[in-house]
DNA sequence: CAGCATCCCTGATGATACTG
DNA sequence: CAGTATCATCAGGGATGCTG
């Protein structure tokens, strides 16, 4: 950060808490991590995900494309065909947390070494 | 999901998730963010950081300490002193957070943009 | 297929009181 | 001062069932 004066911690987070929450919560970051890669049909993005519920998927989904990360392109057709793209404001969002993804990624082993001794140091 | 060839998401996601869940966290970006400036004692901190409570506090530190981010230093002193400060692993992690804030305070006009159009579409 | 509505439950968070 | 312990709250998230 600007190391210099008192930047205010509080005060540049607070309106921005909101979407770093939508961002990096739980399913966000998968989402967006895999969109990243290509647009996805809704089940398609489901299988991809792993582990989440429609209903997870679905609230992540339009949370995201309500704060402009995501584009749905919902198709008149039968059946239903909807695909999920990145939008450019979303694509800097997933570049973004996906490096922070692979900075923890990297750091990985530095991290469980850290919990080793902290736990051995208080487990005599 | 691994039966797409690339970044197989939940593969590079999954081992790291909770750390990137305990540095994303409401209190742990303000206090990485916090410590990124200087060093803080705890109810200094919880001060700078504001909103926060006691438990709150302590359990984020404890968390932070634990990943190897935060280095605790308690003084055998009475009153009691302990001071916080961030390691060199900590400080990495809260510059990659810190460029996410920034990211995501840099574009707060387009996400709110993107909000008022998405509302206004469906609220006629 | 792509969702929305509902119920339900656990775990995260906060307020309060107490201690070394 | 720097916490811990306890209790109450409440929202996130899953399971299920239904619709266009």
């Amino acid at each position: 950060m600007s190391v210099t004066a008192s930047p205010d911690v509080n005060r540049v987070m607070c309106p921005s808490r909101l979407i770093l929450e939508h961002v990096t919560s739980r399913w966000g970051v998968l989402v967006l991590a895999a969109l990243l890669e290509r647009s996805y049909r809704f089940s398609e993005l489901r299988r991809e995900v792993g582990g989440v519920s429609e209903k997870m998927l679905a609230q992540t989904l339009r949370t995201l494309e309500r704060d402009g990360f995501v584009h749905r392109d919902a198709r008149p057709v039968i059946p239903p065909r909807v695909d999920y793209t990145l939008t450019e404001l979303g694509r800097e969002a997933a570049e973004q947390v996906w490096g922070l993804a692979r900075w923890t990624e990297r750091r990985l082993d530095a991290v469980f070494l850290a919990r080793e001794e902290y736990d051995k140091a208080r487990t005599p």
